[in-house]
DNA sequence: ATTTGGTTTGCGAATTCCTCGCAACTAGAT
DNA sequence: ATCTAGTTGCGAGGAATTCGCAAACCAAAT
């Protein structure tokens, strides 16, 4: 059940909002919930629409507002992959492990890349300039190779 | 003057834009000027107040037109420098050095950070993936170095 | 368990940022 | 100079997000 399963993270999270003076309510704790279960990129009324299956009064509003919350905590990302399909944004949880998004600007996939140099790269940033860093977003935007041979046929 | 400083570029421009059926008009010129001449992100109603001074009659649509053409022929990179206000975007002239954007989530100043294994990073994506690779925006938030010394104090 | 006081929510209205439809206009090929 | 498809200005329209406020709620102290 969720509830177990997170139980942990969960115990954190109430934590990290009580050090920023922000409650853990219910509504809060369902949005976080839906985020680690899709482990994917939603969009905020796609974030809606699951959490309203547990909270079926949940307001737009307030899912902006909590992953407003959420990702000043760092629990959360939020993403553009490229813009593909108008002006909103994309959530996902944060995981131990970092990675790149890359959005193919022909059919829209968007594939996660992970590469230690992107570690690496990130360390060497921090030392250099002595910056805190809290967020690091490299969104990457393309051809993937199934279009990339695509558009050679063509040519 | 303008015109001659970039002859070069608005030729390969013009070039550019004629591969893709689309036309170098007036407005056009005027936007790209603007932000080569500015070096630096500015936002649509700022390109707009900056270009309407060549072209008092610009139209803000015809800005957000222009900029979606020239961020599409990879003349322009777009932004949104950690949404530090509200949830528009910021645009800049392509140069020919790759960089990276590091936004103070504190007070709000911007960096442009230049490293070698940010290319090499890129380079071994495009390689291992078999991705064509056309934009690639590394954008970083955090506390710059001032701030996180000024953090520190406090705590 | 109850009280208390600041936090948060739901709601609809408001705002911001951006896009569209269309007639008039223009770049650039012939 | 002419032709034609791409482009612009304009105001309306739309999508995404924020705001103001009263009611509801969480959590700390009693």
């Amino acid at each position: 059940m969720v509830l177990t399963k997170h139980f942990k993270e969960r115990r954190s999270v109430t934590t990290q909002l009580r050090e920023h003076g922000l409650r853990l309510t219910r509504q809060r704790r369902v949005i976080a919930d839906v985020l680690q279960q899709a482990g994917e990129h939603l969009d905020a009324p796609e974030v809606l629409r699951r959490a309203q299956q547990q909270m079926p009064g949940l307001h737009l509003a307030t899912v902006y507002r909590a992953l407003e919350s959420l990702k000043k905590l760092g629990i959360i990302d939020e993403l553009d992959l490229m813009h593909v399909n108008g002006h909103g944004h994309f959530y996902e949880a944060r995981t131990n492990k970092d990675h790149m998004h890359f959005t193919c600007q022909r059919c829209g996939s968007v594939f996660e890349i992970q590469d230690p140099l992107f570690e690496k790269l990130k360390t060497q940033i921090m030392d250099r300039h002595g910056f805190t860093l809290r967020v690091a977003r490299l969104e990457l935007g393309g051809l993937c190779s199934s279009c990339t041979a695509k558009i050679k046929e063509v040519t």
